[in-house]
DNA sequence: GACTACATGTAAGACGTTACATGATTTA
DNA sequence: TAAATCATGTAACGTCTTACATGTAGTC
């Protein structure tokens, strides 16, 4: 049986240590969120989903008068979430990008207009992953997707800075360049 | 009112000459799919949709004893295009990667593996992206489109390989690089 | 007393893929 | 005549976001 999407950074990241489902939304928030999102809305049915199925367990663990329950990975949990993690099958990733899709469909001035507001993207891109706290953990990639983040959003700040230059200096192309 | 996703490459395909759901869903598969995907269960309901919004008119023309209709641009879908190309609302973009995931997850020895298969995605990706034929339209933003595909994943493909030897240089983490 | 953080949850609707069904035309 | 291509479409299902609803605990 597959895991879905959402169930699969569900169960990583209770073996990351997350017991709750508002923990598991936190950490998503300032991590994963870049390349995998979740929301509420998938998190507390997948929650209830993967206990049925026995891959996870929850406890009620009130804290005070606040209700609140913690996770924890069963055996057979920890069996799925490896399965996949080893799993050779091709690694999906799909990629929407309203500014590639607008640039495709640019012509003329635009397309020098819509370039720049792509590499606007990534400068901001860059900002908001360097106020994020790398994760300290030794030995596990964590870190490692944080750093292919920034690198990723500085290099295409500067591929899309060329490809301005490159435009302004083709005077046959564009007229808003030669003005 | 705004153009839901799907609307904004139906639109734009049809400025572009593309004329039936057919066409547009090959000229979608062979360019923007690796940015903005969009499958013919999506493309007929949202031609209707578009026609009964008056902003684009269908006219049948079968060839033959083959049923076909041929859409165009209304002045009303000129602009609600060029309205979106014009904004300068944030643009949005949503990745979903698996790999980058499953390295979020991994540990110890698990790493250099899944860094290796994340690299050689790049590696099948520059690839296909060679296979295309760059659209040679002179003037308009397609043909960059496709450069920055090729440009990325060579990029990511040479990042990815630069830490598999970042990591193998690190014998006091990961087991498995000193051993 | 007000605000923020902790904590859980649902309902409606938007979005998207897959698999299926149908049939004509062209090419090997 | 078989296969590929042209062409249109739907139904079922899976996925995801948004907005809403509720309440406690701690802090300023």
């Amino acid at each position: 049986m597959e895991l879905s999407p959402t169930a699969r950074v569900i169960l990583g990241m209770i073996r990351m240590g997350k017991r709750t489902g508002y923990e598991i939304k936190q950490l998503v928030d300032v991590s994963t969120r870049f390349f995998w999102a979740a929301s509420y809305g998938q998190i507390y049915p997948e929650l209830r989903r993967l206990e049925e199925r026995g891959l996870i367990k929850g406890q009620h663990q009130p804290s005070g008068g606040r209700s609140r329950t913690e996770y924890s990975l069963t055996p057979a949990g920890e069996r799925a979430l490896q399965k996949w993690l080893d799993s050779d099958r091709e690694l999906t990733w799909e990629l929407r990008d309203e500014g590639l899709l607008k640039l495709f469909f640019s012509t003329g001035p635009e397309v020098a207009q819509t370039i720049q507001s792509i590499r606007a993207g990534h400068e901001r891109g860059v900002e908001r992953l360097r106020e994020i706290d790398p994760p300290t953990d030794p030995d596990c990639g964590a870190p490692i997707t944080l750093e292919f983040g920034i690198a990723f959003n500085e290099w295409a700040a500067q591929w899309w800075a060329d490809a301005e230059r490159r435009l302004a200096r083709s005077p046959d192309r564009h007229a808003a360049a030669g003005a």
